[in-house]
RNA sequence: CGGGGUGUAGCGCAGCCCGGUUAGCGCGCCUGCUUUGGGAGCAGGAGGUCGCGAGUUCGAAUCUCGCCACCCCGACCA
């Protein structure tokens, strides 16, 4: 643990990895692409998925679990989602192994399945398959349920967190029986994944909508949560999408609507995965380690006991122990750090680079004053607050610490958020500055690959507001309707 | 799949070009003592199929051939 974290002016990408590593977010695993999600990376995901889970439970949503294995044959009944997905499906083929006489362990030929299983890249296809079974009349809809699972698609290249070939997340699944209801539905999600993010994860969002180019393979309208990162690259952070009856159709799944009618079930689908680890990380971390939004921190205060003389250390641990319960009695997450055989400066270099929001330390001349030292892992002054207001001063600390991570994000993507009225400022905001570039755009899919292709950036979105503004796209001349976000990528 | 690179202790590396005692170094780990208000010091100790397989040689981490794995850059992507 004692080796640095690379600066983020030195080598952004490997800052990012000293920090998931040294803060013990995630490690390799034996399989090219996967991480193993340690027990600090874990507990962030826990905190979201309760946040998150709380919020689609109180618009009405229920959980449910649908198979890891698809039937082969599903994937191709929707012909722009086989499109999406089919480069990047693990295949299972047969059900068991042999032991060789000589030890050694193969497929078993005679094991072979009637039919391929994939393992869900996405759970559209059996999730409709069984809606088909259950809907039958305008009462069984609407259908608003989600499923917490993991998912594999086979990248190429992979980071921790950001793009991993098997990742966890959420997928919400829902039937409606009009158009405006699964619209509603659809944006209603928008909001949700917004507020998560702003609110608990204190990064600023642009709610959007996504080219054609870049919509889920099988939606009519891809809506999304983007975010921009430190080193001026956007992350899409979260999408909802309006997948029309594209999926009713394939999967022939029709109701008897109020007029004795059978109609297409319309529908959404909406996710946001672990990738928001990564970009919470990216967001709000410097270069001492991470640091954590106390919404989500697992632990939000931690309390750092000092002392040489056995005499100091039971009068020390007594008033540690005080403080302990009084936090935990008001509902803070608190936790003691009491290890023996750790000396007080390592243990503050390790629950710094772990992200911790606020740090106590109570040592001898803190006994004798009953004050404790109050630190802000967002680089604020080390103060000394009494023991008799504790409780207050910690609450105040991790509000503030919150709210400051939001106001310096969010001050971070107005510096870095440029408009630009010609081809070359879009190149040059691009290379010199990076950050998003808001530009009129033609809505045609031939620019928006040329300018992929010229520049590596790509429309992020056409945010939902602040967009319509007549102009002329400048890599086209055609007349343009509004400013798109275009930005580099993760 | 194309281009480049790396495989030596848990991690990071040196040694290889020019073959030759018992394969080293830093961090980490274990034991003991001293320490403890910002990553402690000293002493002792454990830990290795040198990626795998052939070959050359009296002798291979080192030379040759083959294979494998991983990393970085590109095309694809939540």
């Amino acid at each position: 643990m004692a080796d640095a974290i690379t600066p983020r002016s030195e080598d952004y990408s490997q800052w990012y990895h000293d920090v998931v590593r040294h803060a013990r977010l995630a490690d390799y695993s034996p399989v090219r692409g996967c991480m193993i999600v340690r027990p600090n990376g874990y507990a962030l995901w826990e905190n979201m998925q309760a946040g998150l889970d709380g919020m689609f439970k109180a618009t009405g949503h229920r959980n449910a679990y649908f198979p890891i294995f698809i039937p082969q044959s599903f994937l191709a009944r929707e012909a722009a989602h086989v499109e999406g997905f089919a480069k990047e499906c693990a295949v299972v083929t047969h059900s068991r192994l042999k032991v060789g006489d000589d030890g050694t362990l193969d497929v078993d030929p005679e094991s072979k399945l009637e039919e391929n299983l994939i393992v869900r890249p996405t759970s559209e296809t059996i999730v409709w398959d069984t809606y088909s079974k259950w809907i039958q009349s305008w009462r069984d809809l609407p259908i608003l349920l989600n499923q917490w699972n993991n998912v594999v698609r086979w990248e190429m290249r992979t980071r921790l967190f950001l793009r991993t070939m098997e990742f966890l997340w959420q997928e919400g699944h829902t039937a409606h029986a009009t158009r405006d209801e699964a619209m509603e539905e659809t944006l209603r999600i928008l909001d949700i994944y917004a507020t998560f993010a702003e609110d608990w994860m204190a990064m600023p969002v642009i709610k959007g909508v996504k080219s054609a180019a870049e919509r889920f393979a099988g939606a009519d309208e891809t809506f999304c949560i983007e975010a921009l990162m430190q080193d001026g690259k956007a992350l899409q952070s979260g999408t909802s999408h309006f997948l029309g009856q594209n999926f009713a159709r394939a999967f022939n799944c029709q109701f008897q609507n109020r007029d004795n009618e059978l109609e297409y079930v319309w529908a959404t689908s909406w996710g946001v995965s672990t990738r928001l680890i990564g970009a919470l990380v990216m967001v709000h971390s410097d270069d001492r380690g991470l640091v954590l939004p106390p919404k989500l921190a697992p632990t939000q205060a931690v309390i750092v006991p000092i002392y040489r003389s056995d005499e100091d250390r039971v009068a020390v641990l007594e008033a540690a122990s005080v403080v302990e319960s009084k936090l935990r009695a008001s509902g803070i997450r608190v936790e003691l750090d009491a290890r023996e055989g750790f000396r007080p400066g390592w243990k503050f270099t390790e629950h710094e680079v772990q992200g911790v929001p606020v740090r106590l330390a109570i040592g001898p001349r803190d006994v004798a004053n009953r004050t404790v030292e109050l630190a802000r892992r967002d680089g604020g002054e080390k103060q000394s607050v009494p023991v008799d207001g504790i409780v207050a001063s910690v609450q105040e600390a991790l509000d503030s610490v919150q709210f400051g991570l939001f106001e310096k994000a969010l001050a971070h993507r107005e510096a870095n958020t440029t408009s630009v009225d010609s081809y070359d400022d879009l190149r040059g905001v691009l290379d010199d500055k990076g950050g998003f570039v808001r530009m009129h755009w033609d809505g045609t899919s031939e620019t928006e690959a040329r300018i992929k292709d010229e520049t590596k950036a790509t429309i992020r979105c056409i945010p939902l507001e602040g967009y319509e503004e007549d102009g002329v796209d400048p890599v086209s001349g055609r007349p343009s309707r509004g400013r798109v976000l275009y930005a580099r990528a993760y």
